[in-house]
DNA sequence: TTGCCTGCAAATAATTTGCAGGTGA
DNA sequence: TCACCTGCAAATTATTTGCAGGCAA
């Protein structure tokens, strides 16, 4: 889908920045802090990244997540795929995992809307200099 | 285990902040941010209640997470139980979930160690509220 | 004694907001 | 036209850090 329909249909103006922030994270589709996305925009100050993303967030169109340590939010095209993300100790680096061990999480007296999952550990890279390490 | 031989081990000094910190933590056993151990404690600037709560995570005693979309680290003492959380959407309320539905994720090409699973929805209380406004 | 700790205040870093002017529908 | 957007700069919030004095081992 478009940049401008997807806006359209949350009712959302159509301006410059909303299409071109729309359009990195739809050219990327991995998750992006505004400073990120900032960068790759032309034109535009960091306050209306930050605006856009939370407009964004709060219509469904993106995700809003931490991740690990970090104090940042990372933002990112919430498309029909549900994805988790293998996040490596070493370099930072995420991987999308495509198979979702949860498939139906039930909890007592609660009502289970969605959830997330990140899995830590080390990516081929980084074990293999794990590896050198130890030796 | 006490305190104190938990810090020495850890090979920190035993001074009266620190022990301070380690009971409130171990008293609540419950995610807390340096503000609300900050409030607990007494006589204790809240810069220290940071280098602690740092320190409690370098050395493996506290885990250090970031929670839905705030902005804040929760500090929670890592005893041997793995856990889980169930987040309510409507109050926020964290309640632990006993049974990990991740027993053995593996990825292709990435070496796991370890995993983070947040389960987002409504507690009964919130429920009962939702259903009460849709009527 | 001595190096690790702490308090205080100032510095950072990410994010938010007030306000005045701009622009899409 | 007019309500919604944006840019800029200043404000906020969480967290970190420099420095001088304090305390555990």
């Amino acid at each position: 889908m478009e940049a401008n329909k997807i806006l359209a249909d949350a009712g959302l103006k159509c301006t410059r920045q909303r299409i071109n922030v729309m359009e990195i994270l739809m050219s990327v589709s991995a998750p992006m802090t505004a400073e990120n996305i900032y960068e790759k925009a032309e034109g535009m100050s960091l306050s209306t990244v930050y605006r856009i993303a939370e407009k964004l967030y709060e219509k469904g169109i993106v995700t809003k997540n931490t991740i690990q340590d970090s104090d940042k939010f990372y933002y990112e095209l919430s498309d029909d795929s549900h994805r988790h993300y293998a996040i490596c100790l070493g370099c930072g680096r995420m991987q999308p995992v495509r198979v979702c061990p949860v498939t139906a999480a039930s909890v007592d007296g609660f009502t289970v809307t969605g959830h997330k999952l990140e899995i830590y550990g080390y990516c081929r890279d980084c074990e293999n200099k794990r590896e050198q390490k130890t030796k």
